[in-house]
DNA sequence: CCATCTTTGTGCACGCGTTCACAAAGACAT
DNA sequence: ATGTCTTTGTGAACGCGTGCACAAAGATGG
């Protein structure tokens, strides 16, 4: 998940919950897979299958878009591809930079996802004098000093944060004041925006920790299974002379 | 967000929330750089601003964890350090595996948020040929032929996808039949896995999708605004020649 | 030892999101 | 035209997550 923008409680746009507007491109993505093999219409349960969802939640869904389905049959896909890219904004061209071309951003910037839906790399900005002209998927790197003029040059409105943590608010303060109104943020900082300014984020790290979370768990639990015993304290850290909980700090509080 | 996990509806690991799961890693980063700057204890006012939530519902996430503060004082910094490591897993060691080594994969090879936090990177899987042998990151990429050998010797338990789309399913079933049990997807498309393996995708285009949606509102309502009128509908698309929601498609349906 | 002040931990209420289950709508065959 | 069958669209119930607001806990000072 990824959360932080500046929340809006009244004014949910459209009456679209959140929730929805984030399903969205994921059915998009398994439409546009159904259109290239010229599939003309789906139902709810297959598409909510390749979608990785449940039927009743995408029916949901596409009913706050509007009644695009035909009972009996199920939804025509050059149709819906069409109505959820035009909700998502996607029938427009949206210009996008990325500040911060190391590996990260290279790759971002190599990614074809983005063209392919509406999103048009603008600009590539590095702080690195000697990255400037150096060609990076075609488009050379221009230097942070010009920063505000390539963003007004350009009309962008979204702009791609892939710089260290801690040049990242700068960064951000910068965009926002050049008129950057959407962020996205993939250095591990939380960053203060102004309202009207959207800001997600995505750390490649949370979710792997998310993961090892789980595989704990699951390790944990599979060996009290094979105990037959307690739900899951043992066998969870690699020293086992713990607690009755594992509560024992390796640093005690004062 | 980044959904998709194996639905487990009773157990939910040791009534601990998933919302509050995925928080976890945010506090703890905000903690470690407290660490480094020595602060010794911190209130959840303080914590919850540098993470970037609200300390009511931090408090309450702590609580689901224990009783680790101080009424009147706060938290001991590195005591909350340990604990949600202890509770994340990563005071042990994860062993992880990167397959598909493209712009993306040395990216992530690269990346140093996931050697601080308890994850090795155990090896680099391509498929290409002319890529085995060839260090990224420091580490010698090897064919995805020893795949399952690498798996088993290196004992991983996590696997990382970031392959094209195309071969991400062969991949993961491949991964899960040689014993890993986590998977993190960065390629665009759904994985079906077996029960009891995770998986957690990262979509780097379904941000920005998300952001143009509300990038498009904003400038639907201000347009609105300006002509004083209706909520937003007109100024929307680009052609405005539509029904009186927008609702003519490009193609119609059968 | 007592009073005051700070900050945690949590009971409670509310709202959002999910899921079920079914009526309404339409396709299609007869 | 009528009946059957499929599939949508949605009302309603439920559960999770969030945020408020406050009592309890402990520190600190006199």
């Amino acid at each position: 998940m990824a959360t932080g923008r500046t929340h809006r409680p009244a004014t949910r746009s459209r009456g679209i919950p959140e929730a929805t507007v984030a399903r969205l491109p994921l059915y998009l993505r398994a439409l546009t897979a159904l259109s290239e093999r010229s599939v003309p219409t789906v139902s709810s349960e297959e598409l909510a299958a390749a979608a990785g969802v449940n039927s009743a939640k995408l029916r949901k869904d596409f009913s706050y878009l509007g009644s695009y389905g035909t009972r009996g049959v199920g939804y025509d896909v050059e149709y819906l591809v069409y109505q959820i890219s035009r909700e998502l904004g996607l029938t427009q061209d949206w210009p996008v930079v990325i500040v911060g071309i190391g590996n990260l951003g290279a790759a971002l910037a190599n990614y074809g996802g983005f063209a392919s839906r509406g999103f048009r790399v603008a600009a590539l900005i590095d702080a690195d004098p000697a990255m400037a002209g150096k060609p990076v998927a075609g488009i050379p790197v221009q230097h942070s000093d010009d920063l505000e003029k390539i963003i007004q040059d350009n009309g962008v409105s979204i702009g791609v944060i892939a710089t260290p943590a801690g040049a990242a608010q700068a960064v951000c303060d910068r965009l926002v004041a050049a008129g950057v109104t959407s962020i996205l943020n993939f250095a591990p900082t939380v960053l203060s925006v102004p309202d009207g300014v959207d800001v997600r984020k995505v750390d490649l790290s949370i979710e792997l920790q998310i993961l090892a979370f789980h595989e704990q768990r699951k390790a944990g639990e599979e060996a009290a299974a094979a105990d037959g015993g307690v739900p899951a304290a043992a066998a969870r850290g690699e020293s086992a002379d713990q607690g009755p909980d594992g509560d024992m700090p390796a640093v005690m509080p004062a």
